[in-house]
DNA sequence: TTACATGTAATAATATAAGTTACAGGTTGC
DNA sequence: GCAACCTGTAACTTATATTATTACATGTAA
């Protein structure tokens, strides 16, 4: 089972702003790039929009960034989303036996290891913005450019 | 979403093993601890000895453990239980357009962000065992019946 | 061989994700 | 105003995963 991947096309969305901020990027658009429907598309900008991460307005075409890309960290956009709800990352069972000494304490017990390594992999993603995305984004296909100008390279 | 309570349930069997371990631990006493199917416990106590934490056979009564729990990691548990594959703890949108500068580079950019999030999360469980769990629930009890023992506390 | 435990297949109920259709409501240009 | 086009959203479908449950095959021991 997998994090939703609202995630990764948020990223790829807001990356899609930037990198074509000249342009009007209206949801066809953007799912024609992300490669999915354009309701998806709305849905997943509607949160952004909830979050403050873009401009998008009803009846107007297209959506923008509402921030420099270097203050969108993958944590806000995380967050956006929706994917995982506040300190539920790891799913516990209900109502263990309060009769039994571990089924009285487990609960208390691993919350706070659970939410310590949430707490880490939030970290990770709030050391990351996607102004480094894109500028690897950018990087990565210049570099495959050079290579495609090179026959026999691969 | 959450991350299957698989994992939790993992750590309360192994937790259960040491707590009661002179007595003889079957599926339905496990289960009526945890408060599920002995159907469920009899699975995942069987991706627990496929990962060499546990020991248990047909037609014996009984799961123990199979090594020290200071030797079990949560991160062992975790990668026992089968919650999340090998690094698809995130998911992403499949085939991203490629006549798109984003589309075709979104992936292979976001895809080492991605692991070292859960590179970190992992680390995190790494850094815990079950023999932490278990002397956490011990001490909570203790300090419970203390609390119990005070009337008027709370 | 009886009693009982584990292993496992099959099923159902529930939840979520992701795609799609349909349409209401807002905006712009003619 | 109205036609064209966009966003917002509800409703529905399909697919997948989880959890619980029943049923039964297989293994062990008194």
């Amino acid at each position: 089972m997998s994090i939703s991947s609202r995630f990764a096309v948020g990223i790829h969305i807001l990356s899609l702003l930037e990198i074509n901020k000249d342009q009007v990027n209206t949801s066809e658009w953007i799912a024609s790039s992300v490669n999915t429907n354009p309701v998806v598309i709305r849905k997943i900008t509607g949160y952004l929009k909830n979050a403050g991460l873009v401009h998008v307005r009803p009846g107007i075409a297209g959506a923008c960034l509402a921030r420099d890309i270097k203050e969108i960290s993958l944590l806000d956009v995380y967050k956006a989303v929706n994917v995982v709800q506040e300190n539920e990352l790891f799913g516990v069972h209900e109502q263990p036996n309060p009769a039994c000494l571990v089924g009285k304490n487990i609960q208390q017990a691993i919350e706070p290891l659970f939410a310590s390594a949430q707490l880490a992999l939030e970290k990770a993603l709030e050391n990351v913005t996607i102004a480094d995305v894109v500028s690897d984004i950018i990087k990565r296909d210049q570099s495959g450019m050079v290579e495609n100008k090179k026959p026999g390279d691969l």
